[in-house]
This record gives structure tokens, sequence and C-alpha cells, in this order.
DNA sequence: GATTTTATGTCAGCTATGTTGACTTTCCAA
DNA sequence: TTGGAAAGTCAACATAGCTGACATAAAATC
């Protein structure tokens, strides 16, 4: 409530006056929009949303995971999803097969032309991404994954944390 | 197209790798959903949603600013964003004086309703901000801002970098 | 074997927030 | 004095969320 700049913390505390903070906060909003505008403006070209471009992309992370992981991952509702995704089987961008173990699970998979799409999607965005890291510098980057993934839900940090880092 | 892995930077090339790249990407939409996760629970109370939470933001940091510049920093139609605004004048939140030099333009200005809950949201938001700054330290928050910093729409980058940064 | 739970899909209807297009009013400035 | 910018409004539409209700199939449990 109060100006809350002066804390009992240990650390310096030049970053965590509300001034800061705001900055923070406009940076994610900004940043955030230019992040997701050259997706945008491809997805037109298909008649495609940024719904479609999410679940694209973690199918392809994961390709052969199931409908609920991906609900999960995406925190929407089935019944958005199902939407979704009914459009991109009938488009013949994913494949949804029925599970091997258990029959009732449905394991999402990108076809050639779904991952000729999420190439083409993901070619833009990392452009925007590797520009601005090149820009900001390797130890800026580091940095910038690090408050993101403070900033992360919990149960999102541990999925993303297990994902593979590197080019194997 | 091709791996983009090696490149003729001079820097450090172990940031720029495909998989580093997907890494930020998902980063950048897990926590921009948790970022905007407390305001949205509280905007609910209120039956408002991003939308009026985003335009008493700037208002808020600018007061007296014109529709016209908070259009530009909204990035939505006009017609959207009257939508939004005149619920915030009807409900009291917001008041439109008109411009003194130019009559045409209307300065924007939160009441003291409205300065109530930019309070409320922005304290919830800001909340996370300093905890993941806290968990971060300091130095990888300023490698946060600068990448964001970096990922930004040029002339969105330069108002951000515009506003004062430090308490005064 | 019967029952319950789980995973998924689907229908209907609602809301928020974005869009375009057409139009009016106000009023500054050339 | 008139052209055009700024603002506001109305209508119609799209996307992508949401809730609730219900269906089906398969797995799990009793």
């Amino acid at each position: 409530m109060a100006g809350s700049t002066a804390t009992q913390s240990g650390e310096s505390l030049l970053f965590l006056t509300d001034e800061q903070l705001r900055k923070g906060i406009e940076a994610m909003f900004f940043a955030y929009r230019a992040f997701t505008a050259d997706p945008d403006r491809i997805l037109e070209n298909y008649e495609y949303g940024r719904a479609h471009h999410r679940a694209i992309h973690f199918i392809n992370r994961q390709p052969g995971l199931t409908v609920n992981t991906l609900l999960a991952m995406l925190g929407v509702t089935k019944q958005s999803l199902n939407r979704v995704l009914r459009t991109l089987v009938e488009d013949g961008l994913v494949e949804a097969r029925v599970g091997r173990r258990d029959k009732r699970e449905r394991n999402l998979f990108l076809t050639e032309a779904g991952a000729a799409l999420e190439r083409e999607l993901s070619d833009a965005q990392r452009a925007r991404m590797r520009a601005a890291y090149r820009a900001a510098g390797p130890s800026a980057v580091a940095g910038f994954r690090q408050v993101l993934e403070a900033m992360m839900d919990p149960d999102l940090r541990r999925y993303y944390q297990s994902m593979k880092d590197s080019a194997p």
C-alpha cells in the first residue's frame, strides 16, 4: 500500500521502486504486442488466429501430446480449444490419433502442412527474438529468461524447465 | 530457413540456437499469462476487462493525455477504445475534459474512484513483478528490461524511454 | 459384471474486445 | 470561410474466450 520502496530485503533496492516496477509492467505490455505482431500478420493470410498459433506451437514442441496436456498448457476451456483443434484437423494441419494404450486419449501431431505453417510462424517470431537478443547481448538474455521464469505460474514453470534447452 | 544457429555475429552464439529462441518464445507466453492473471481476477469483480485496465494504466501514467495519444499507445481502433472509455466515464472512473487550447481534444484523467481501482490493479501486478525481480536479482532485471526494450516497436520504445524511470 | 470416473467431443448461448464502414459534430488553421 | 483533423456514434461483424448441458467410449473401481 505505502510507497513500497523501502523493504527489509538485503538486495539493492534500486529495482523495486514503484516507478521501476511500472516501467517493467509497460515493458511487458509493449514487448508482448511486438512479439505477437509478426505471427498475427501471417495468420491473417490463413484466416487463423493466435489461438491456432498457440496450439500449433505446442503440438510441434511435444508431438503426440494429448488434448488434456495441451489444455493445461494453454489454460483455456476444452470447448475453446476444441473449436480451434477441429478446424486445424479439418484443414489437414493437425492429426489426432487415437491413443495406443488409452484409447480415450487423442495424440496430436502436425502434418507436413502443419509443420510448414509452424515453421513460417516460428521463423518470423524467432527472427524478432533473435534481433532483440543480439541487440541486448548474452548476459541480458540470461536475465530476461530468469525474470520471466520467476514470473510464471509454478506448474507451467515446471513444464518449461523440463523442456530441453539446447540443440541436441 | 536453415538451422540458423551459425551466424557471422561476433557475439557468443550460444543464445541463438533455435531451441534457445523457442524457449524464449515460450517464456514470453507463460510469463505474460501470469502477468495478467492477477489484474484479470480483480477486474471480474467490477465487470471490466483487460482493455479497461490498459486504459486506466496509461491515463494514470500520463494524466491529461488525449484520446489520440492513448490510441497510439494501445494500438486499437478508436471505436474499440471508445466503448471502453465510455463505460469508464459513465461509471465515474475517468474524466474527459475538453481541451483548453484545442477544444476538439479530450484530456483524460482518473477520478478518485478511477485512481483507487488503478491502485488496486497495479498493487497486484507490481507485487508479482516485485517477487519476480527479487527472485531473479538486480542484474537479471537489467537484462530483462534490455531485451524487452529491444523487442518493442520503435515508436513505442521512444515513448517508453521518455517516461521517467526513478522516483523523483 | 455393474458402476463410476475420465477423456474427449459437441451444441447452444453469452461476453469482451477487436475489426470495418459510414456518418456527424466540433472547431482549428490556412 | 472553408477544408480537414479530432472526436464521437451507430451498425454489423469476427474471434476467442466463457458456462452449462449432454453424449460417447474406454478405463478404473467396486
